[in-house]
DNA sequence: CCTTGACCTGGAGCGCGCTCTAAGCCGTAC
DNA sequence: GTACGGCTTAGAGCGCGCTCCAGGTCAAGG
């Protein structure tokens, strides 16, 4: 591999330098997602982190921003196939903003229609808790 | 649906006692879960059903109930291990209806939270939606 | 009689979404 | 220098909930 000729782990040559992003341990604090699992969502395609000089994932705003959206995505159980679909548009660049608009509405409309589903059995439990027989009549 | 195959057969002679339940594949028909998997339930002990003189399946009301009452778990995504829990507690019989209702309210209390999240999330992507830019900015 | 077809059983296989392992590199502290 | 801990990779493994297969039995129909 690279013979790295590490331009030294300081970021930037020269200035304040503050660190403009995060390590995978540190996204994984703030996220909540495991640092396996951020490898994994990159494995897949669903990101695309830049490295410092020794390899390492420096996750900026952008990629951060990504993962929260990911993850928002996934809490409401869109697949992770559907996920690909929508990032690979994004990543093609613009043009496509109607495609992706189209994703996400009819995801939108999967997710209300499964909040309505969750409705309607949370009532049959609750109504089965209000007469508790026991049997499983309905 | 036709005339069915059966297990139970017509009123050959006086017509008491007719068939008194549903074959598999009429189950499945009604409740919308395969045969495939009502076997599943049963060899998990989700289920109990008697079987005829051929060792086929024989579905009553109460069988039927249970697996609608399955069903509408399943749907709220109650874990399978959790559905085991609550009907070993219904198959001991009467005298532990307060833990069967404590497991009930547990998953509604779960299936609320659910549905707080989903929406939140879904008002997350709405907001998207609204104000499309394509990046992940919140 | 023989054929058909729905049913039976135990067990293997699958798709999903992670989750972990193994082996190795790198930068810092001692 | 050496040890250490956190990162890297490719790839294997896992838990869940089905889903399907092979091989067999049985009752009805021609």
């Amino acid at each position: 591999m690279t013979a790295v000729t590490h331009p030294g782990a300081a970021p930037t040559s020269a200035g304040e330098d503050a660190r403009e992003g995060l390590g995978i341990a540190e996204v994984a604090a703030i996220t909540g997602v495991t640092p396996h699992t951020l490898r994994y969502y990159e494995r897949i395609g669903l990101l695309s982190v830049p490295r410092d000089a020794a390899g390492r994932r420096i996750y900026g705003q952008a990629e951060i921003n990504r993962v929260v959206f990911i993850t928002r995505l996934r809490l409401t159980a869109m697949p992770i196939r559907d996920i690909q679909a929508y990032f690979r548009l994004v990543d093609e660049g613009p043009g496509n903003e109607d495609e992706r608009l189209a994703l996400l509405e009819a995801h939108r409309d999967t997710v209300k229609a499964r909040i309505t589903e969750l409705e309607s059995a949370l009532g049959a439990i609750e109504f089965k808790i209000a007469t508790y027989g026991g049997s499983c009549a309905p």
